[in-house]
DNA sequence: CGGTCCGTGTGACGCCCCTCACTGACACTC
DNA sequence: GAGTGTCAGTGAGGGGCGTCACACGGACCG
């Protein structure tokens, strides 16, 4: 197993407003195990309906065109969970999920965690809540899908990093900076159109490379870019 | 107001589990009101966070790009609700919602909302249900969108449609006959696009135009086709 | 029955961007 | 320093499909 006061959820934000006993159950039903880097966490088609917490690490859920094209659909941080869908609804699952970096999963049946929605209702309004925000992500994106072109959805996505990498009111620094084919496959192109994209903002001075991060001296400016041509 | 025992909840699925008198509080806290179809019934831009009870009618719920292309996201019957995310999370509204035909909508207030929701689990997993579902058919379009051509997704929504429409194991009639401006708002294309797709199809015998309705006599050779795309 | 909608059918044009193919830089390992 | 893996940059080619334009038919209505 592992070393002891390891296999806690306290970090775990949903839970938060139970009670310690209460939370001593639910990690006393759950699974625990380690994953590498780049390690599948979850299989599309897997039986499982757990619902997973990340307790360490980061993880990706993503999605496979059968011809091998790779659909980035959300990235989940330390102290979140995923796989609620499947506990909640029974079917199979949706997506797969693999490990960003080195990540501690404790997973949960989902008799458990429905069991704990119904005995807290807080509880259950986070996931609640969890849910809307996945629902207002998707119908943006689709509408990025529906009505932006390849490069358009790249400003978009840059526009969105720079956004939650703020280093003063208007100059963001996204650091690490981030690889091509990882924006590629979260705005639905390809590498190649990133690496163009990237070029042409760099030469209008609206991104500068540097050595470990990217920088966008004006986010504004980026922001006027992309509103302007979601209005075509 | 209107004639007495209009005023009811009681076809609403979410609240099926109510007692009569809690069903009856909610009633005394809605606004009720009519709209013809085609007619506006929330505004993307508005402020309310009501959740709306479709008590009769059908209505669309859709989203402008500013070039006034017009995308649908989702339709909703009878006895079902809308305009749930503003009221769990305070955020503004994601879409704009009209009727289709005539329809009857109660609107509630999202303190009241929340407090049945606290009040009722049963509810509240309803509504956590219906989430989910809207998250898998989101994740579904977005996956759509990102690998398959326009008139790929053309076929994938007819695909769609004959399955809800069978009138033997193989066989579906889909009545009435869709307008193709509808059906290219669903997949984010041009109305054009699927006129073409349709006559192709018809040339190849997958899909005959009746006077009212749309048959697919072999919803299965349908299938194959979409399959067979997606993995390419 | 001429007018006006509304939905459909179809051709021509052209551009976006995906695909393919290659080159180059940098990091690590043996 | 040669060998290998990952990521970035760039050009050429070409097809999908959005856009525009226009013709057609059926429904409704004065």
């Amino acid at each position: 197993m592992s070393e002891a006061g390891v296999n806690s959820l306290t970090g775990i934000d949903i839970l938060d407003e139970l009670s310690e006993d209460e939370r001593r159950v639910l990690e006393q039903s759950c699974r625990w195990k380690r994953y590498a880097a780049q390690e599948q966490i979850l299989d599309r088609s897997s039986e499982s309906q757990d619902v997973c917490f990340v307790v360490r690490g980061r993880v990706r859920v993503v999605n496979y065109s059968l011809s091998g094209r790779e659909i980035t659909l959300d990235d989940i941080e330390e102290g979140s969970y995923f796989g609620e869908l499947a506990a909640i609804d029974g079917q199979p699952r949706s997506a797969s999920v693999m490990a960003l970096t080195e990540s501690y999963i404790a997973s949960l049946p989902p008799e458990q965690f429905l069991a704990a929605l119904e005995r807290h209702p807080p509880m259950a309004y986070r996931v609640m809540k969890r849910l809307a925000d996945i629902v207002r992500i998707s119908t943006d994106r689709i509408m990025d899908l529906s009505t932006l072109g390849a490069n358009n959805r790249v400003h978009a996505e840059l526009l969105r990093q720079a956004r939650s990498h703020m280093v003063d009111d208007v100059r963001a620094e996204i650091r690490p900076i981030p690889v091509h084919g990882d924006i590629a496959s979260r705005v639905s192109t390809t590498r190649e159109t990133v690496a163009r994209v990237l070029n042409d903002l760099a030469r209008k001075k609206m991104v500068e490379r540097q050595k470990d991060c990217l920088v966008v001296p004006d986010v504004d400016r980026l922001e006027e870019m992309v509103e302007e041509v979601r209005g075509e």
